[in-house]
DNA sequence: CGATGCTTTGAATCTCGTCAAGATGTGTGG
DNA sequence: CCACACATCTTGACGAGATTCAAAGCATCG
């Protein structure tokens, strides 16, 4: 009935390889219950540019990210986008305010996702305390991370925000190092995450890099020669 | 930190007078526990521009809006400010991830607010659990407004950032009408609300102004006299 | 290959920030 | 009551930074 294996540390279908995390959704649960939630998921499987989840769709389920990369976006009316935030293997996705998704969740590389209907979900949270915890520090992680963004994007350049990016992915993609950095995303998801244009983009990492603060040996990949001062430009404190 | 919305239906020591939120504290709770709430609570009374919290000091209460206005700041190292919301009646304020406050709450008005204490307040949400419920909620409601924030940053002009903060005061302050706004807020608040200056607030205002949009009978009333356009300037959607 | 999509670069334009000055308003002390 | 200081708001001139429009470079994929 279980192809898969429950390991919260290790890279695994439920926990993640994501180490950096400390608000997993699975942290503290014992074998039983993560018995339990694994009976009631489903595994998706997604390639790249496919959509997990669609704004306006029916919230149906939650969703916690088990391999890959992607990102959270908003779309306004007149055509506009925002993206909220990139997602890695651990991360928990799908709770809405009201019955539709405000929100929608794309893959930027092939990825999975252990599914999860919202009853029963929400009938585990309820058995479950540790659960219904992990749930809130999660919420409390996304809100912090939401006030980051404001914060950047009401105070900084295009360089500084760059940088901000840079420090993010170091601290949450799994296999990100200051030796590389692998850029799943395009110029234009940089761009409407830190609400930019991609030609701003284009020539803010330019700068950055005739400055000698990163380097750029292809456009998926970046290396961070200067850590300190990035980390300076970048920080929100 | 942002507006919690707390309100009981009807004007009292906990609850108060702001009518439109659904996000409500104290929803649902019988008197009873209506009556626990109050016994543990303890009225502040705050003088314009003081202080009810103070960014890194340590959290050890939460608080309800009672009277007046107030805002939420978060000041950087490098001393930029961050507006991040204006509350009113019935706002709930104090929640943190950590043992201290990560932002300020400033009186903008003379104003009142109850103060709970947080080891109390924790054990009637475990008591409670309509209570516990309301805060969930109202976390939700939060998250929404910061993600609202965000988009708008990154990616609206000045005037239609302005344009944002009415139909948000027109939602959300109690006595606010599109005839009578009162800006109870400096321009430097409102700047950092927003993510500008000073100087382009006042230039912004005068372009609404000159484009017939609004009116400007003193600087700190204004009069939405398009507000359709003003709205859909102002829209997230 | 040619087609397509992504990235970079260039030039013109626009928005916003910065610096500076003046206007308006408020509160205080003489 | 007036005069003065102080804070807030507005306006102007200028410059920096970002967007827009346009074109060219580079990959990948049929």
């Amino acid at each position: 009935m279980m192809p898969y294996k429950l390991i919260t540390q290790a890279t695994g279908p439920l926990g993640s390889s994501s180490s950096r995390s400390e608000y997993a959704l699975f942290k503290s649960l014992n074998e039983d219950e993560l018995q339990q939630l694994t009976e009631v998921s489903k595994l998706k499987v997604l390639s790249q540019k496919q959509h997990l989840l669609t704004q306006s769709s029916s919230a149906t389920h939650v969703f916690n990210i088990a391999s890959g990369i992607a990102l959270i976006e908003r779309i306004s009316m007149n055509g506009r986008r925002q993206v909220l935030a990139f997602i890695f293997p651990g991360d928990f996705v799908g709770l809405t305010q009201s019955d539709r998704y405000e929100y929608g969740v794309k893959a930027l590389t092939d990825a999975t996702a252990y599914a999860f209907r919202k009853p029963e979900f929400r009938g585990l949270t309820e058995t479950i305390p540790q659960l219904k915890k992990n749930i809130a520090d999660i919420g409390a992680n996304v809100l912090g991370h939401a006030l980051d963004q404001v914060f950047i994007l009401g105070q900084k350049k295009a360089e500084e925000r760059l940088c901000f990016l840079f420090v993010q992915l170091l601290e949450r993609m799994p296999e990100a190092t200051a030796e590389s950095i692998q850029l799943p995303m395009t110029r234009q998801d940089i761009a409407d995450y830190l609400g930019l244009t991609v030609e701003t983009v284009s020539r803010a990492l330019a700068k950055l890099k005739s400055d000698k603060l990163i380097a750029i040996p292809t456009p998926q990949k970046i290396t961070i020669i200067d850590l300190d001062k990035v980390s300076e430009l970048g920080d929100i404190e």
